[in-house]
RNA sequence: AGGCACGUAGCUCAGUGGGAGAGCACUACCCUGACACGGUAGGGGUCGUUGGUUCAAACCCAAUCGUGCCUACCA
């Protein structure tokens, strides 16, 4: 070891890149389809291609990270499948904007060109959130990294709309989808965000054919009133009842609306009555359907009025809007403007206003895929945690509607279905047809649209390790383990792998689910570009290293609460990581070659309490980790580390190190010393990879990369409560005489001497034992240890469990000081006292609850009204004096 | 509109039927031979509010107030 190296401060950026470099040049990330040991796999969410990584892709990639760390050291075959999701609108928004700055559009190159140009664009930046996530720690098998748009993935997808159209699960239909103007596509319900807006109610009156008055129907879009087709009121609603004639007309344009009557439209709304509206709405929709009626299209796919429109075609939707209010104003038929919030959907990706709009677009048809993706979480296939998010999962799968699948763009998976232009008939095929099936014409023409980004993820689990070949791969880790995922893609993604998975595989494609928070800013807030609270991981990487970053993420990574991130978190968890590094540091300079663990007799206390100890926090690891409880985990390492292992063990044991008690007892020092830390680093190394490969590389005795440890199982054997016990004993006594230095403001520096009576054996039992700890650890110079009860004057006193520690203070010790420190600490005890004492007087307490609960409470009284009346006697002397 | 979370120390959060906890911040003392990114000690809480169940409630139930999120959109 060099002296920079191993310095006193511990440098991230000095060694995260070359280990790093050195687990992946050395394969210890690969996956082993032949090994004959337990599968373990989880598929990553793949990022888009597009993406820079965030706080959401750090928590995620952390998690999984932890997990197959965790799982390669417990012995098992692991593998992490890696990749990148083709992200259909978001990629080909950012080569179209690339292009627009040129001053070009994608229809300036075609759709080959434009489809090349990503492409390219692909090839030049695609990567760029691989090697993001890379500094994260990922231990990811690269090898086998894959793309939603590469070849074989490409060949699952034709398979699966292939056969799923021809089981009738694919259809072609017209439908009302929502409409983005800007990208140009249809968007599935999913893909639209909902937006509280403050718009308007315009009560416009449509006079009645062939008789006087009019019908006033209330709407927040009057532009679309050309595509009315007729108005509804509720069957019931008295109001209309007895209505002059069955038909109103459409102011401007007109036309004749029959008024129908049906029980969707809600009497207290408005004036109860409904323009209906079928082509623009997805009520309306219905409506029309249930009625027969006409769907008409008076807005096309840039957002400009259609024929229908009259005088207003041509005209742009919103400032149609204005005009239309305009001249209904002019000619007396808005009867008022009010102002209305309501919410309106916007384009996920661009946020433009998305318009229900009536079109002939691809569906799969959900219902019986959704069924048995129920099915199988109810049958305990999969499980989802934590479990909050199950009545989510089958309150969605449950209503679920009919998927939209087909999107008009050209970046993604075109669909392999071609019309023949003679005689109309629609193949669908794995190869590209030379000739229609039905008439043999040539003229084939293929649907333009590609599918939506979410058909070609929903297959990941199994595309990614080589479907519809029957590979290795996929019989060695199909069904993956586990499926760690944000709740906001529970729905996009999680059900639909879900469904296809069950149905292509016939098996589900995680056995669990986890679910895990949302990462926001310090005020809770979520991040967000716009809002401008985003912080850059990579930033807090730099600055605080990836290991102060990872225990950070880990120990608020609780089941169901958000995580609010801030630089100042991070901060704390560098100063965990330095403590690390300080404590190995400091061992390094007493170990040597290591030697074997001597047999757990001839240990002295603090060995035989550290290793147990230790034992307790790897069953911590253990358990946690296999429940998704990564902040149990992580926490209890930092207590363990730094409350146990380094406050106490290694000041407990620097004498026995420096050879203060001879040859033997530092031998087993440092034989102790060796295998707690060995096996703590084990332990740390799925949280923090990067400083544990760094100390265990310098540590005497390891070999190879800490990659290829062993998990350190639980010894029942080195379990001593007895010991835990007595340790306790001595870190009281510690730490009252330290309680009598800081509250009496005695120098650190000043050694002290002090008397400890008792008449327990164990108390002498421990004192006699150690008793050179006790002065090492409290600075003192001398130890009486006696059965006597008479009081020393002039000294302060301390009432431990079963003994009295006085500290002479021969002259200085100030009464009135003294006085209310006793005073302080007998109000504590009295408190607690009186509580304890009127429970157990309460007969019904004393008869209904359990024995041992009623035994440890007497337990309680007794040692409490002991310590009181011991103080009660030191305070009586003391005001004496 | 419906649903789901969450209200515990100044801040961030664990705890989920029998002794109110941690980290940070704060106060005092200390550069003691791993670490001042450190050590030792200390102060600080009617566990949102109100009822109920129970021998016993921060924890279970109900109501209520507050906060956040999700789903759906009645035009």
């Amino acid at each position: 070891m060099t002296e920079n190296r191993f310095d006193k401060g511990y440098d991230p950026l000095l060694v995260e890149n070359k280990w790093y470099t050195f687990w992946e040049e050395n394969h210890f990330f690969d996956a082993d389809e032949c090994s004959d040991r337990p599968a373990y796999s989880i598929v990553i969410p793949p990022p888009n291609v597009t993406g820079v990584l965030h706080m959401g892709h750090a928590l995620n990639v952390t998690l999984q990270d932890i997990l197959c760390r965790y799982r390669r050291l417990k012995g098992d075959a692991v593998l992490w499948m890696p990749g990148t999701d083709h992200a259909g609108i978001a990629t080909q928004n950012v080569v179209e904007r690339q292009l627009a700055e040129k001053g070009m559009s994608r229809h300036d190159l075609g759709r080959e060109g434009f489809i090349e140009a990503v492409w390219a664009w692909r090839k030049e930046s695609g990567s760029a959130i691989i090697n993001q996530l890379k500094r994260l720690g990922a231990c990811c098998d690269w090898r086998r990294e894959r793309f939603t748009m590469d070849e074989g993935l490409s060949k699952a997808v034709r398979q699966v709309f292939v056969r799923l159209y021809h089981e009738g699960l694919i259809y072609k239909g017209d439908y009302i989808i929502n409409w983005c103007h800007r990208c140009h596509t249809a968007l599935s319900d999913l893909e639209v965000d909902h937006e509280e807006i403050d718009g308007f109610l315009y009560h416009i009156r449509y006079p009645f054919a062939g008789a006087d008055g009019h019908l006033v129907v209330a709407t927040t879009r009057p532009e679309t009133m050309f595509g009315d087709t007729a108005v509804a009121v509720h069957p019931e609603d008295e109001r209309y009842r007895n209505l002059p004639t069955a038909a109103v007309v459409l102011p401007l344009a007109e036309r004749v609306l029959p008024i129908i009557r049906d029980a969707y439209v809600g009497m207290e709304f408005g004036t109860g009555a409904l323009k209906v509206t079928p082509a623009h709405d997805p009520n309306d929709f219905e409506i029309g359907r249930r009625h027969g009626l006409e769907s008409l299209k008076v807005i096309d796919d840039d957002g400009i009025m259609l024929p229908p429109a009259g005088a207003f075609s041509g005209m742009e939707r919103f400032a149609c809007r204005k005009a239309v209010v305009e001249e209904l104003t002019r000619r007396g038929l808005l009867e008022k403007i009010q102002p209305y919030k309501h919410s309106v959907g916007h384009c996920y990706r661009c946020k433009t206003v998305v318009e229900p709009n009536l079109s002939k677009q691809w569906f799969v048809r959900t219902k019986p895929l959704a069924e048995a993706a129920v099915a199988a979480v109810e049958a305990g296939k999969t499980r989802i945690v934590p479990e909050v998010w199950v009545k989510n999962y089958y309150d969605w799968m449950n209503n679920i509607r009919d998927w939209c699948i087909s999107r008009q763009i050209w970046w993604g998976h075109q669909i392999p279905a071609w019309t023949c232009e003679d005689c109309g008939k629609m193949t669908v095929a794995m190869d590209d047809p030379k000739a229609c099936s039905a008439c043999g014409s040539s003229r084939l023409v293929q649907e333009s649209d590609v599918l939506d980004t979410w058909f070609s993820s929903a297959l990941w689990p199994f595309s990614t390790m080589g479907w519809p070949e029957d590979t290795p791969l996929l019989r060695k880790f199909y069904p993956t383990s586990v499926l760690v995922t944000g709740f906001d893609i529970l729905f996009f993604w999680v059900a639909r792998m879900m469904m296809m998975g069950i149905h292509f595989m016939e098996e589900v494609p995680f056995r669990d689910v986890y679910v895990h928070a949302l990462v926001r800013d310090e005020a809770g807030k979520k991040m967000s570009k716009s809002k401008g609270n985003v912080i850059d991981p990579l930033t807090i990487i730099d600055q605080y290293g990836t290991d102060a970053f990872r225990m950070t993420l880990a120990v608020f990574a609780a089941q169901g609460r958000d995580i609010k991130m801030s630089e100042k978190r991070v901060e704390g968890y560098r100063h965990f990581v330095n403590k690390l590094w300080n404590a190995a540091r400091f061992a390094m300079m007493h170990l040597e070659t290591p030697s074997d663990l001597p047999q757990t007799e001839k240990l002295d206390l603090p060995h035989r309490w550290i290793l147990s100890r230790l034992q307790a926090v790897s069953r911590s690891v253990s358990e946690n980790l296999d429940t998704y409880q990564f902040n149990n985990a992580a926490g209890d390492l930092y207590q363990f580390v730094w409350h146990e292992f380094c406050d106490w063990y290694i000041e407990a044991i620097k004498p026995d190190l420096y050879e203060k008690y001879g040859d033997e007892p530092r031998q087993f020092a440092r034989a102790v010393l060796w295998h707690v830390l060995r096996d703590l680093l084990i332990l740390l190394h799925p949280f923090v990879p990067f400083i544990t490969e760094e100390i265990w590389s310098v540590l005497p005795g390891t070999r190879g990369s800490i990659m290829n440890a062993c998990f350190p199982e639980v010894d029942s054997g080195r379990v001593d409560l007895d010991s835990e016990r007595r340790m306790k004993v001595l870190i009281d006594i510690v730490s009252a005489i330290r309680n009598i230095r800081g509250e009496m403001n005695l120098q650190p520096s000043l050694t002290l001497s002090c008397r400890i009576h008792s008449i327990d054996e164990r108390i002498h039992a421990a004192v006699t034992e150690q008793g050179d700890r006790i002065r090492n650890l409290a600075r003192l110079d001398g130890i009486v240890l006696t059965a006597s009860d008479e009081k020393p004057k002039h000294a302060a006193v301390a009432v431990i469990e079963n003994a009295e520690i006085y500290v002479p203070m021969e002259g200085v010790l100030d009464i009135g000081q003294e006085l209310q420190r006793l005073g302080k600490e007998m109000n504590k005890v009295q408190t607690e006292l009186t509580n304890i004492s009127r429970k157990l007087m309460n007969e019904d307490f004393i008869r209904k609850a359990p024995e041992e609960v009623i035994e440890k409470a007497r337990e309680k009284q007794t040692l409490l009204e002991e310590k009181r009346n011991r103080m009660q006697r030191h305070i009586e002397k003391l005001q004496t004096l």
